[in-house]
RNA sequence: GCUCCCUUCGUCUAUCGGUUAGGACGCCAGGUUUUCAACCUGGAAAGAGGGGUUCGAUUCCCCUAGGGAGUGCCA
């Protein structure tokens, strides 16, 4: 067997989001523990809402998260090609103009509605004749063109949905090129298929339908189809469509909001699958786990909660020189010392969390002392250690302050780490007293 | 409207007719760390509803309900 070819075909209408990204992901790593190709094409025949802005972004987002590509192109650059195929088609007869403009068509689909019927085109233009059509441009229409459906079942065994079956009597002839004489994504993508021999066509299941015809289109033009694999799509974490909140799920916003690529590349690879959801460290690792055979048919839940959750546990692990370099543009106190983010990185859901603890260490805390422990604190303050704080200096303190004052347990700690630190949770006060230093710990005790 | 897909603990899922319905995350409790996090132990927690088929259904079939998708001169 030769080794798979796969691809991912964003439009450049916008950034990535978690929908998109997932897809291209399980692409990526398919490839990856097969030894195949990754192949990134951006699909811009529609120029009117294409942008090099957001190629470029789509380029980044998928740099950010660490999938890369073996090959590039835009299909924008390819039209001859197409060009080609358009007349291969005709020629066989597969690809016929049709004159109805926009408007026609929207009400020929509410009148097939409203009359119970599928809104299938009824192939009006086939009937139409050489003067017909003469006659048409003449007043100075312009033909888009359909493919000419077989009308028989097209079948094929989807890698993930299993056997498939799509009744092509029940769709419409799929528009190919626009009145302006643009394509559509349809041709395009069936010809830069063939030609760059992609082997595996990996997509949401919103596009089933489209293979039914592609297939079709991928037979006519002398191809026999790729291999399918259709993947359910993502919902929200309240079991609805992702849709409305694409925005705010975009990778650019999870990048800004401070997530780790492998915490989003780990929940896209496991969700829906039935391996745990667990965070992996690497995209390898998550690669030879893949297996189209593990994805389920429903839809998968897509939690922000449970991003974080996987974000946090791959913090926590996270050694100090893999985070160095961002710390430092964070904040760069926060890498004074290792000490630093060893002590509060358990503490953290996302990085950007250490400027809260960069304040309370090396920043103006916020000491709260109750009024009940004014006399404790003062005790406190006279059983200081002397010198600067070593990492003995806690225990020593509380073992003098316990013996003096009979207090122990949350009695003891609490009002010290209220009073340094202002607040009644975080890390480890023995590390925290260290980072805070003998004279802040004295100003904010007093 | 029509077509396709889906429905097991809160979540992701295992089970390929006979199981005390298993695991993971989360949650709760206990332990430990003189807090939190982490870690250890334990616990609660599920077959959407209704009909069939069968000696026996979570599993096979039908209906209903709910969810997702398609039905574009978007991709």
């Amino acid at each position: 067997m030769t080794s798979p070819i796969v691809r991912f075909a964003p439009s450049p209408t916008g950034r990535l989001h978690v929908g998109n990204v997932r897809t291209a992901l399980i692409n990526w790593l398919f490839a990856q523990k097969t030894g195949g190709t990754f192949i990134l094409r951006i699909d811009d025949t529609d120029t009117e809402r294409s942008t090099a802005e957001n190629e470029q972004g789509i380029r980044d987002d998928l740099t950010w998260l660490g999938l890369s590509w073996g090959d590039t192109f835009k299909q924008s650059a390819r039209f001859e090609k197409y060009d080609a195929a358009k007349a291969t088609l005709v020629e066989m007869g597969l690809l016929y103009p049709c004159y109805e403009t926009a408007d026609e068509l929207d009400r020929k689909r509410k009148i097939a509605l409203s009359r119970g019927r599928p809104p299938v085109y009824d192939r009006a233009a086939l009937d139409l004749i050489e003067d017909d059509r003469a006659a048409l441009e003449a007043e100075g229409r312009k033909p888009h063109w359909r493919f000419k459906l077989s009308g028989e079942r097209c079948e094929w065994t989807d890698l993930v949905r299993g056997p498939q079956s799509i009744d092509t009597a029940s769709i419409s002839d799929p528009i190919l090129i626009r009145e302006d004489g643009s394509y559509l994504y349809t041709l395009p993508s069936v010809v830069d298929d063939i030609e760059y021999g992609i082997t595996h066509v990996v997509r949401g299941e919103d596009h089933v339908t489209n293979s039914g015809a592609q297939i079709e289109i991928f037979k006519a033009l002398g191809g026999s189809a790729p291999d399918m694999a259709h993947t359910p799509l993502l919902v929200g974490a309240d079991g609805q469509g992702l849709s409305k909140r694409l925005g705010s799920l975009s990778i650019e916003q999870l990048a800004e909001d401070g997530l780790e690529p492998m915490a989003i590349a780990s929940l896209l690879a496991k969700i829906g699958t039935s391996d745990n959801v667990e965070a992996r460290e690497s995209l390898e690792l998550l690669a030879e786990e893949f297996d189209f055979g593990k994805i389920g048919r429903a839809p998968a839940r897509f939690d922000e909660a449970e991003l974080r959750g996987l974000n946090a546990s791959i913090l926590h692990e996270t050694p100090f020189d893999m985070v160095e370099d961002r710390l430092s543009a964070l904040d760069p106190r926060a890498t004074e010392t290792p000490l630093f983010w060893e002590t509060v990185r358990a503490n953290c859901e996302v990085l950007s969390d250490v400027t809260g603890w960069v304040d309370i260490v090396y920043g103006a805390a916020d000491p709260v002392i109750e009024a009940e422990d004014a006399d404790y604190v003062a005790e406190a303050i006279a059983l200081l250690p002397a010198t600067e704080f070593g990492e003995g200096a806690w225990r020593e303190w509380t073992s003098a302050l316990k013996e003096k004052t009979g207090r122990k347990g949350k009695a003891l700690f609490m009002p010290l780490r209220k009073a340094i630190t202002g607040l009644s949770y975080g890390p480890d006060m023995g590390s925290m007293l260290q980072l805070i230093g003998r004279e802040r710990v004295l100003a904010r005790l007093s």
